[in-house]
DNA sequence: ACGTTATGACAAGTGTCCTTGACACGGCGC
DNA sequence: GCGCCGTGTCAAGGACACTTGTCATAACGT
């Protein structure tokens, strides 16, 4: 227990990378992590599995299903 | 060893359900399902999970990254 | 005070996911 | 022969993921 939480920012955030560097990591725009972090789109598929990979999580330990 | 394959035919045939079947437990259209199966798109994050959910296999099980 | 960095958010455009409705084909049973 | 089922695929439209460009704000160092 007491692992670290799986939320993207926290997982971006305890590896120091700004949303800038995350996106240049993902291939993605700085616009979209941020519109992914604060909730306003989900990620398409292959950029979720390679955020999860890049975190060394699994896809749905970071992006839950709601209800 | 001799595990069941993970892509979303095989498992579905392995449940004998037919593409408009699964569609309905999923709640999307017949043709999303064949178009997923042919390749012809990804599905989205919370039809993959859904998907995953269903089959009780990993995301990653069942939609790996290509190259 | 100034510049830089990080973040949040908008607008307009493009492409993809997903819809309904349709059509064609092959296999099967009758 | 006929009908039915499962599948593959198209077209047109709506919703969403993602882009570039821009603006605002707060925190920081100098």
């Amino acid at each position: 227990m007491a692992e670290t939480a799986n939320d993207l920012r926290t997982l971006r955030q305890s590896r120091e990378w700004s949303q800038g560097r995350l996106a240049q990591e993902m291939g993605v725009s700085r616009q979209t992590i941020n519109a992914i972090e604060t909730g306003r789109f989900d990620p398409s598929l292959p950029l979720a599995l390679r955020l999860a990979r890049v975190f060394g999580r699994t896809v749905e330990e970071i992006f839950a299903l709601k209800e």
